[in-house]
DNA sequence: CTGTTAGCGCTTTCAA
DNA sequence: TTGAAAGCGCTAACAG
C-alpha cells in the first residue's frame, strides 16, 4: 500500500482526477508539501512550491474542498443556508442578492431554498442543511413554533431570523418597522379624510401581517376611529384572492374609501379590482411593501417600502459575526420602511358611495 | 485507538457533535450497523435497528453527509449550482426557483450565484464549484469563450447551458425562441402600418440581444423595409439608460413611430420616457420579456413573453438526466414566446411627426 | 444478518 | 523547512 506511494513518474491511477498524492509523486515532494502550497502556507522553499504547482497545472488538479473540510480544526464549509419564503418573488430575490453579495466578499457559499409557508419543509430543510454542515443559517421563518423545531435539530450553527421574528429563539433578528410603518399609512389616510378604511391582509398567521394590522389598529384607535371588523380582511396570499375580496367589499352597503393593503400581492389584486370597478380614481390605496412600475400606473401607487437589499446585507453581517464567535446576547435590527406619497394614497374621500356593482347581488 | 472502541456507557469524547462510532457504542452495535439504519439498508435486525434510532435520538445524532460522500463509491455531492445573471431580477428569480423545484423532487441542493455580465467572476464561480464536486452546473453563460472556459476548468460535471448557448461547447442548451419571436413583434408592427420602427437593445455582447436585433432586421427585410442604422441603439442595460436613449431619439428630425425594447429593463426605460414626451399614447411599443403589472399600465404594454420558468424546469430535467448517465449527443432546447397583446403594440402609426421636445437642440 | 478492515482526500501533529 | 504517520466521519469490500 504505502510500496508506490514514493514511486515517481508512473501513474499509478486508476482513473478519476488526480489527488494531492498524484501532484506529489509528480513533483517528486511529500503530500504535506502539496497540502502547504495549495493552501497557500508561507514556509515552502520557492524552488519546491515551483514544482508543485507545474505539477498542479500539469496534472489539472482540483482541490478537494469537501475532504479538506473534514481534517480541517475549524470544520468551516464556508457554506450557508438561506431559506426564504420563495426565492421567485422580488422581495425574497432582493433579499437573497444582498445576502449572496455580503457572502461573496467571505468567500462563502449561500444554498437557498423556499419554504411556501410550509412548516413541514423548513424543518425538512433545517434537517438537511444541518447534515450538510453550513455554518449558519439566515431564515425567515414559518412555523409559529421556532423554539422547538431550533431545539430539537440541535443545529449548533448560528441562526438568523430575517423578515419574521423566530419566536422565543436567542438568536439575532432582523426585521421591518411593521407596526409602525403601517401605521403610518393609514395615520395618512384619516389626515386625507379617510374614516371607512379597509385592511386587506395577509395570513393571519404570518406574523408580519399580524404586525401590519396592528399597526392598522393603533393609527384608527389614535384618531378614534372605530375598527369596524367588517372593513378588515386576513388570509389573503394572492392577487387573485385579493382582487375577489375587494370585489366584494364594494357590494356591501357601506364601502370603504381608502385601502390599506399589507402585502405586494395584494396589493395589485386591489388596483385590479378597482379597475374593474371604474373606482381606481376614487378609492385611495396605500400598499405595504413597493413593487416595480408602482410609479407607472395611475395613478401611481403611494407605498409603504421596505428595503429587502439592507435587511439581506444585516442578516448576513449578523450572521458571519456569530460564525465569527460573536456570543452576545440576541439582538434585533430594525429596518426602517419608507413612505413613498405617489398619488394613489392622496385621493380624497369620494362623495358618492360608490357604484352598486351588480344590484342584484 | 482501537482500545476503546467498544467500550459500552462511558462517553470517550472530548466534545463536539457525537459520531457513527459514538452511536455505535451507545447501541452496542458495531459502527456498520449504524452506517446501515442510517441509510435504511434493509438487511438490519429490526430489533437492532431499534436500538440504532434509539441511540440516535438520544445523542441527537446528525449524519455528516460531507463526511459520507467522500468515500461513497458515485461521490454525488447531490448539489448542483445555478449560475445566472443576477438571482435578484425577475427573469433570474424565476428560473432559478423552477430549478430549485426540479431539483427538490431529487433531494438535490441548489447553489446559485450571480455573474453581473463579469466573465472573471463567472471562471472564478466556476472553478469554486468544481472543487465543490458539485454533481453538475447550469449556467446563462457570460463569456464569449466558453469552450476554453470548459476545457481549462476540467469541470467533468456535467453542464447545460440556459437562456444564451454556450458557443462551442460540446452541452445542452435551453433557449428561448429569441429570433423568430423578435420578429413575429416586428412583422406586428409593420402590419399595423408602422415603417419607421426603433430598436432598442441590451450589450450587443450578449447572444440574447444580437438574436432578437436578428428577428428585427429579419422583419424589416421580409417587409422590403430599409434598416435604418439611426433608429438602432444597442448597449442598453438599465431603464436609466434606455430612458436617455429614448429622449434622445425623439430631438431627431425622422423619430420612430413605434419602438421594439429587446430586453425588461429598456422596456421599462422606454415607457418612462415616452410618458416624458406625453408620447405614451402616440408611439407603439412591444417589449421582449413581460414582467409584472405590464397589463396595468396605460396603454398596456404588448410584449413578446418568455416562460423563464419552463426554461429553468428543462435545463433542470436535462441536466439531470446527464447525471444519470444519459452520453447522447447535445441537444437544444428550444422554448417558445409568447406575442401577448394588450395594446401599446396595437397603436397606429402616429400622424404628426412627434412632439419637438427641446427646439434649441 | 453482522462485524472487521481498509481507505476516500485531505489536514493535523509531531518528529527530523 | 520538510515529511511520515495518524485520523476527520463515513462507506466499500469482504469476511464471519
Amino acid at each position: 500500500v504505502a510500496a508506490d506511494s514514493g514511486a515517481p513518474g508512473s501513474d499509478s491511477r486508476k482513473s478519476g482526477r488526480p489527488t494531492m498524492r498524484d501532484v506529489a509523486s509528480a513533483a517528486e515532494v511529500s503530500l504535506k508539501t502539496v497540502s502547504r502550497v495549495v493552501n497557500g502556507e508561507p514556509s515552502v522553499a520557492p524552488e519546491l512550491a515551483v514544482r508543485v504547482r507545474d505539477a498542479i497545472d500539469r496534472l489539472h488538479y482540483q482541490h478537494d474542498i469537501g475532504a479538506s473540510m473534514l481534517r480541517r480544526s475549524d470544520r468551516r464549509t464556508e457554506t450557508i443556508a438561506l431559506l426564504l419564503e420563495d426565492v421567485g418573488n422580488p422581495f425574497s430575490a432582493a433579499l437573497h442578492r444582498a445576502v449572496e453579495d455580503e457572502a461573496r466578499s467571505r468567500g462563502v457559499q449561500v444554498l437557498t431554498a423556499s419554504l411556501d409557508e410550509d412548516p413541514q419543509r423548513e424543518r425538512e430543510l433545517l434537517r438537511i442543511f444541518t447534515m450538510r454542515r453550513v455554518d449558519g443559517l439566515i431564515i425567515a421563518p414559518v412555523s409559529p413554533d421556532q423554539g422547538n423545531l431550533h431545539n430539537e435539530m440541535r443545529t449548533d450553527a448560528p441562526m438568523v431570523f430575517v423578515d419574521r421574528p423566530g419566536n422565543d429563539v436567542a438568536a439575532d433578528s432582523v426585521l421591518a418597522t411593521n407596526v409602525t410603518g403601517a401605521a403610518e399609512a393609514v395615520r395618512h389616510l384619516i389626515a386625507h379624510g379617510h374614516r371607512t378604511i379597509a385592511y386587506l391582509g395577509d395570513y393571519w398567521r404570518i406574523t408580519t401581517a399580524r404586525h401590519r394590522h396592528e399597526g392598522y389598529l393603533t393609527a384608527l384607535g389614535e384618531a378614534g376611529l372605530p375598527a369596524d371588523p367588517r372593513l378588515v380582511v386576513h388570509d389573503l396570499h394572492t392577487a387573485a384572492e385579493a382582487e375577489r375580496a375587494v370585489m366584494s367589499l364594494f357590494r356591501r352597503p357601506q364601502p370603504p374609501t381608502a385601502l390599506f393593503t399589507s402585502q405586494n400581492l395584494v396589493t395589485i389584486g386591489a388596483v385590479r379590482a378597482l379597475r374593474r370597478l371604474q373606482l381606481h380614481r376614487e378609492i385611495a390605496v396605500i400598499g405595504f411593501d413597493d413593487f416595480p412600475l408602482a410609479d407607472l400606473l395611475e395613478p401611481a401607487i403611494t407605498v409603504v417600502a421596505q428595503d429587502p437589499a439592507m435587511m439581506g446585507r444585516t442578516a448576513a453581517q449578523a450572521l458571519f459575526r456569530r460564525i465569527d464567535g460573536d456570543t452576545g446576547p440576541p439582538e434585533e435590527f430594525w429596518i426602517p420602511t419608507t413612505f413613498i406619497r405617489r398619488g394613489s394614497g392622496e385621493l380624497p374621500p369620494s362623495p358618492r358611495p360608490a357604484a352598486p356593482a351588480t344590484t342584484a347581488l
